[in-house]
DNA sequence: CGCCTTGTCTACCAGTTGGTAGAGGAAATG
DNA sequence: CATTTCCTCTACCAACTGGTAGACAAGGCG
């Protein structure tokens, strides 16, 4: 038992594999694992579902090959935005460019993750353990950033974990913002941007040289 | 047809009615609303699905009695943080306090937040309308404390969203804590109040009257 | 040509879903 | 006592769930 898709004899099979990819990572991002059905998800591509079950052992083998697949255009964005080799808040900006780009053209990504952190996801584990290595890699960064003066002093890991937040938070919680009144247009999100940005360099900014008494 | 409560005949029918509210919050906090199923529900209080039906007359009844519960709740504690008269960023700590202690001992209130804010939520519109006036209030407090140069000037909206991101994400992103290695434990909760509070303060601290070049 | 692989389909299945109908016990009310 | 109201239950149900079995068409290959 080989490879499936080394042997690309006819290109028609995968394609309708990587159609599937796509609609369920939207329909995943959208409706949750338990809110997502195979029936619907096979409607929705104009197939039958054993046509699904045919490139998907199961419900959660196809989660997990989303899952899979998400975390490496995840792990894209961040290598492009460190590719720049920027230092201190300039990076931190580039990321968060760079976030909020994967946000306007591919936001089932981004909803996929908020999903796939719930406590009880099914795969609760799986997209974390694709991330932990761009974990790693931002706590470093921020740890000699921290060093070299160029960002606030602070415990790097829980700075990270403040910073993943309001990122995540900003670029998700789309209802929150559609009851508040931001319609999620394209110039609504180039504001937020702006505005996370000047939160965050606010936060992360060092402290200035010598200021008066404590 | 008149209150079904105010007849206190027995007290047994409410008590009932209480406990399915307080299992189902920590079901649909946890699970999410499609995750959720009324026969589970049921074994999980010893009772059958009849009798969940007989109080709420369909899941999504339920659902939204559950989110009008939780509601209270989130306002009390606003409330309550508010009543100390606190200004500019002792009241923004004292309602990151406040928000900590329900994570704690409530946490599936603020499951139950993250779930309603979906985009897809059942009840997109609820929890928002019944949030709506607590936004409102936070905003206006923003621009005061704005004009009284108590907090750095930006848009109140926009920076109210970013702060909303980071307390709840850091309130419930616990599963990427997890994989991140923070335990959930009682102390690390404690540390994650006090380094978003750092965090905050930083990026909340109005500029320093007058520093040198750009 | 006949054979095999690949991909999609129809036909089913057992278990679960939210929901309906109504029986029956308990307690308050007359 | 009989009646009514409140509450929980048993018994169903149609629709849908994820998943299995296998028919069948199309193309590659000897």
């Amino acid at each position: 038992m080989v490879e499936k898709f080394a042997t690309v004899r006819s290109m028609a099979g995968s394609d309708t594999r990587r159609r599937i990819l796509d609609t369920a990572l939207a329909a995943f991002g959208r409706d949750g694992y338990a809110g997502t059905s195979l029936d619907g998800l096979a409607a929705e591509l104009g197939i039958r579902k054993q046509t699904i079950l045919y490139w998907f052992p199961s419900k959660l083998d196809l989660f997990e090959a989303v899952v899979d697949d998400a975390a490496v255009d995840l792990a894209d964005a961040f290598d492009e935005a460190a590719a720049g080799g920027l230092a201190g808040l300039d990076q931190v900006q580039a990321i968060v460019d760079r976030v909020f780009r994967l946000a306007v053209h591919r936001p089932q990504v981004l909803g996929l993750v908020r999903e796939v952190t719930r406590p009880e996801s099914p795969t609760a584990s799986r997209l974390g353990a694709r991330i932990r290595p761009l974990y790693d890699r931002a706590r470093d960064f921020l740890t000699r950033e921290m060093e070299a003066g160029r960002i606030r002093r602070s415990d790097p890991a829980m700075l990270l974990l403040s910073l993943y937040s309001a990122v995540v938070g900003m670029v998700t919680e789309l209802e929150v913002q559609r009851t508040v009144g931001f319609e999620p247009t394209l110039r609504s999100t180039v504001m937020r941007r702006r505005e996370l940005m000047r939160f965050l360099r606010a936060a992360l900014a060092p402290e200035p040289p010598a200021p008066a008494g404590p």
